[in-house]
DNA sequence: GTTCCGGATTGATTGAAGTCAAGTTGACGC
DNA sequence: GCGTCAACTTGACTTCAATCAATCCGGAAC
């Protein structure tokens, strides 16, 4: 969804489908044309980087976008569209890792290895820009921002892979989860408060570490307390300062 | 414990406590020197990065490194001893988020936030090396093989810190913490069939989001089996096959 | 040695969430 | 409209680990 008639509407459903960008400028959910450019990127500097972005999808719901142990050499920003990534244990089960939804980057975590640590699939018509991971650390030898954009990217996954570290009950877990997810449209200006959950509900089970059935009642429960309305697959927080409560029992949720 | 002996003598009771490194030499566990050098780092380079570095300690056990929130400026290696990381949830119960042995390093998670995002204390008589990291992220500018080299550690730790993250059975958990130790030790020459667990048991519990009563009962269910033998805080790995299935389960083990 | 103390263990009970099985709902196609 | 299918929900039951409550060590001090 485009950020460039924000001021206009922030209603998604009204918004064109996507920001491609162009020669001149990063997507703007895109996380380099966020987080670089306050940090006075010259022209050619962006430019170049430009040079080493590749456009690549659409992905059709379902669609793999790497497997685990594939070779890694890019990382991939969300253009459009929404992905999970997961794991298979040895029992068959899918362990979902994480949901990436437009302006959020995928595959840091495969550097060390030097293969995709985990299977990523889009979950919806999804976009994506590839960025050779080669290529971006030689141009960050040259760019001390771009270096020190890659280092608080990396180290914001670390802390965002700690999430739900912990004991939590059912509730503590979906309410951070709502939360997390509102806090994370709202970036791309979309209203906190209203908004789609647009993954499965098994999709949020296996996230969360819960079976499909919990977060069913889970959410029975929130709806009967009025702390939130369920339609579907979307969602209005009635009570955002009950899930807050709720959600606190997680420490280090403020990842923003 | 020192690795420069590590031909002579494998039992860490009988090496010298401490490796300092000097103005030639990392020490010789350190992430650095380990890291850097097959990479090709020139004398220079060494030296420079060298410069620094800042010998901090030794820290008695029980005693705070740093503190959640305080401002972030340097990454710590451990030199000697051993060190916990954890945060304090809002009913006052600690979640532990890891232990750091000789050659590991703590505080990148900090780099994004600016801010350490969790309390770190020793656990045991501890030497650090203290490396400043804006100093070494300007070094990095200039020499490739510390940018890869802190991509790298950058990238290990975001897996590192999806360890344990799904729903495994409290025997799982534990097998798969104990191979994960016993790996880490190996690294540093030490054996990875008979060692020491220096942590607390509420530690070990806490870390696996279990109660130690759970914990303790595991130890016994697997000492009856005749899996391991555990005294006090030794412990021997006896079918270290059966631990490696159960710890199956859990897939991303292979961190290394 | 004896006393003390915190960590660790053990046993009895409870409870939250998983599992199994049976509905329900909505979307799509014919 | 009706059938089909998959996703989701609901209810009944089970289970694993947490909790509560006693002990049981093992080391330090005297």
């Amino acid at each position: 969804m485009s950020q460039l008639h924000a001021s206009d509407s922030r209603d998604p459903w009204q918004a064109p489908p996507v920001d491609d960008g162009d020669a001149e400028r990063f997507c703007s959910t895109c996380v380099f044309g966020r987080v670089c450019m306050p940090q006075g990127f010259s022209k050619d500097a962006l430019n170049r980087l430009h040079c080493l972005i590749e456009h690549v999808g659409p992905f059709q719901p379902g669609q793999t976008i790497f497997r685990i142990n594939d070779p890694f050499s890019a990382v991939f920003s969300v253009r459009a569209g929404l992905v999970k990534t997961f794991v298979i244990d040895d029992k068959g089960r899918e362990q979902v890792l994480g949901f990436y939804t437009p302006g959020e980057l995928i595959g840091l975590d495969a550097v060390y290895p030097s293969r995709y640590p985990c299977n990523a699939v889009a979950l919806d018509t999804t976009l994506l820009c590839r960025f050779s991971f080669g290529a971006m650390a030689n141009l960050a030898q040259e760019l001390p921002g771009l270096q020190q954009t890659l280092f608080l990217l990396m180290s914001k996954d670390i802390s965002a892979a700690l999430w739900g570290k912990g004991d939590y009950s059912a509730e503590e877990k979906f309410a951070g989860f709502l939360l997390d997810w509102g806090r994370r449209l709202a970036r791309r200006g979309f209203s906190a408060r209203t908004f789609n959950l647009p993954m499965a509900r098994t999709d949020i089970a296996s996230f969360l570490s819960l079976a499909p059935e919990t977060v069913s009642r889970v959410i029975r429960k929130l709806s009967d307390e009025g702390v939130a309305r369920f339609d579907r697959r979307e969602v209005e927080l009635l009570k955002p300062e009950t899930l807050r409560k709720l959600a606190s029992a997680i420490p280090n949720l403020g990842l923003d």
